[in-house]
DNA sequence: GCTCTCCTGCTAATAATTTAGCACTGTTAA
DNA sequence: TTAACAGTGCTAAATTATTAGCAGGAGAGC
């Protein structure tokens, strides 16, 4: 049983961030190249075994959701992400995410970034 | 041949981005549960003919590095995560980015931030 | 009630990944 | 020069992931 999630699963557990508690359907349709609706069910057995996903049964049916808090999965995607490919700055990742597109954001979106910055330097006192 | 990448390659992708051109034997030293030699040689190779990486040769030995510019591969990889994470806002991804440990930026990095954004306005007019 | 549909539980087969071994070549240094 | 070592090319095996099929049950609509 390795740690690290095999390419569908990890295609699964990126459709259940996306989607937050769904359906079993509703993942297989997020899917790329979607497989058998059996092998999506398969796949959704073996995650809930090993832990990265649980489910609730509403009547007969279940309904999927990450076993982790979304926001600890995704701090982790991000600092996995800047580690990669930003030696670990975050403010390197800042710059590309703004970078290039930056000028299509819009008005709001930029002050509420200055927001951000603000609220940030107040904190530093 | 699938085209999405098995957990190997990503894996080995993943310490390419990181480490920048480097030997087989840099790669197999990065990678968590390191295989042996033989193998990774294998899936190099695999990664080599399906277009991911290339290889350089230097003398007698090779370099591998990312067959993609870093720049769109790291580019591709943020706007996965923010599709995934953020339902496609960038915005949020910053800050999450920035949130909970902004405190611990420094000054500079502050200033940085600002810049980036002063910038962003300026283009847009 | 009956039928149609969608779900579940379980099982098995296929396809792919991941692994390692062996023979050969070049390089290094004792 | 000749071991010892590290790299490559190629091959083959074993583990895992991935896929699908079938039987049974719950709910919806006629």
């Amino acid at each position: 049983m390795p740690s690290h999630l095999s390419r569908r699963e990890r295609q699964i557990m990126d459709a259940v961030y996306a989607q937050g508690e769904c359906s079993a359907r509703d993942i297989q349709a997020a899917l790329p190249d979607p497989p058998s609706y059996s092998s999506v069910r398969a796949l959704l057995a073996i995650l809930v075994e090993k832990g990265h996903l649980k489910h609730r049964q509403i009547g007969s049916r279940y309904a999927y959701s990450a076993a982790q808090p979304l926001s600890k999965a995704r701090d982790g995607a991000l600092k996995r992400l800047v580690d990669t490919f930003f030696g670990g700055s975050r403010i390197q990742a800042v710059n590309a995410l703004l970078g290039r597109d930056a000028d299509r954001l819009s008005d709001g979106e930029l002050d509420e970034l200055s927001g951000l910055i603000e609220q940030a330097r107040r904190r530093r006192g």
